[in-house]
DNA sequence: TCGGCTATGTTCGAAAATCTCACAGCGGAA
DNA sequence: TTCCGCTGTGAGATTTTCGAACATAGCCGA
């Protein structure tokens, strides 16, 4: 009928890590993704939200292993926690930036091709401020825990706290070498980075070029295209300024025009954290953009 | 100058049980009270929030250990926490709600002395109503993971969310043996409870009464006072509807007239919940409420 | 000035929550 | 059909967290 008078807190409010495991996976749909932004296993993810379902009584997925879906309860709860999530990230940041701290979600490849060659430069500037730097999910817009992500942008998400430091226009490049030998880089082997697969579509769609049939090497990322490109393996579509310095190097050779694409590299500042670190950052990044060389064509 | 490309969750969100721990602690502003809500030792809390001061490389509190004060930064970061843990709290109970599941923290005496006594008829009423009851703090009036608060409250604590089902009025009580003895209740011992430590003084500057000097024997609770006057200890002042039902059965006796209160037992929705069952019962209260016999005077 | 009182901080062993690892189960894709 | 990707589960290990007792510090009344 009734339990007796208790203020056992198990079972009143389930446990926050519990809670903050189902968000994830909820938010993200799978369990192993969540379980990539909690850094734990999916073990960990998938016993966590048991625990929670058993906890609170209430199935929050159903369906298939494969491809599970969230109940009414689960949806509810999701829309109830992530905004919360959210808030308490951005508070625990504004108070860790009283000290000059800033924490940003960079995507790798522009981090390894971009940011990091020049954040000497930065740090030179200001040397004041802590940088850290999280690796930020290809698919991913927003990282709780950082004032900003670093990303290119589509122009979709453009909007307030976003700041486009940069233009973004891709376009093939080749080591010279295997340039000389192919002749058209066209004809040379096409590299593909997953997280860019249509890279090459989109370049030849802007530009009317027609693609021949050739071999193609698939990589994971931008970056690991772009170092196999200057192996001298083959062709591939890249950001202009992850290949800028390349090219005015002589590495690699950007014989056809390059296609703009709308959005551009940006900071994108999360809402709800303000820090001072955070806006001499971005106007160094403004600087930094501006000073880069206008991509071919 | 700067931490190298990493996702490692330390540091980057602290421990979420941490940041509850502050943020009871900030709230009560003791750690000791802080510990009790959160079911734990103060030990515990201190600790929590000892780490969290040193993750987020700011300090939190300052000032002599017995009478902390909240720094800037640790007010900022109870101001960005406690409606986030808010919002949680009301999510999860919303998740948990599904199932006419029923969770109320009542003061200690009240649920005692009165809604105990009478939950056999909720239940007989509304048998698919799973009831929880969790103790209520005497000083707070909200709790966390519960669809509602019953206690009595003050006319200042009225508002929307809030519905009293009962009048409140004071006056004193006591064993019909011992008043026989002692020819005047207020020339009996007094019984004070250290949660209404002014009943007394209260009672007799609404009626004009006047207090001879007599000892005096203080209980920690309402409940604990009352069970002393019905074993002939002396009088006390209490609430009416904590002693109807014994006045009623003779075993005590209200000879003086009772002062009525402003404000009355309530009933308070927590926002952000809904709850068909809070509905029901809150519903039955007033029946209940409506049904008590009105103080003598 | 001296203990009593109250409340926080600290230490260390113990308990509990949580994670990882390994494997099973289940569908869809090749 | 077989492979592949994903989730779920059992057992053991690890990390976190807690509790109890003691140490410490300031207020207060004598």
């Amino acid at each position: 009928m009734f339990e007796n008078l208790t203020a056992e807190r198990s079972g009143v409010t389930p446990s926050l890590n519990a809670l903050r495991a189902f968000e994830a996976m909820a938010r993200t749909g799978r369990a192993t993704l969540a379980a990539e932004e909690l850094c734990v296993t999916h073990s960990a993810v998938s016993r966590q939200v048991k625990a929670l379902e058993r906890g609170l009584g209430v199935a929050l997925f159903s369906g298939p292993k494969h491809a599970l879906r969230l109940t009414a309860a689960g949806q509810d709860l999701l829309a109830g926690l992530t905004p919360a999530f959210d808030a308490i990230a951005a508070a625990a940041l504004r108070a860790r930036s009283q000290t000059d701290d800033l924490t940003l979600a960079v995507n790798a490849s522009t981090s390894v091709k971009w940011l990091i060659p020049r954040l000497g430069r930065f740090a030179a500037a200001r040397p004041a401020v802590r940088l850290r730097m999280l690796e930020l999910a290809p698919y991913a817009y927003g990282q709780r825990g950082a004032h900003a992500v670093v990303r290119i942008v589509r122009p979709e998400h453009l909007g307030p706290g976003v700041t486009v430091f940069m233009p973004n226009a891709i376009g093939p490049v080749i080591a010279p070498q295997l340039l000389a030998e192919a002749g058209d880089i066209l004809a040379a082997p096409r590299l593909v980075a997953g997280t860019h697969a249509h890279g090459w579509a989109e370049w030849a769609d802007a530009t009317g070029a027609r693609l021949p049939p050739v071999q193609e090497r698939i990589f994971a990322h931008l970056h690991f295209a772009l170092d196999a490109a200057l192996a001298g393996l083959g062709a591939v579509v890249l950001p202009w300024p992850l290949v800028a310095d390349e090219v005015a190097a002589g590495r690699l050779a950007a014989p056809l025009p390059f296609a703009p694409r709308e959005g551009g590299f940006a900071v994108m500042a999360t809402p709800g954290v303000e820090s001072r670190a955070l806006v001499q950052f971005t106007a160094w990044l403004k600087d930094e953009g501006a000073a880069m060389a206008p991509a071919p064509g």
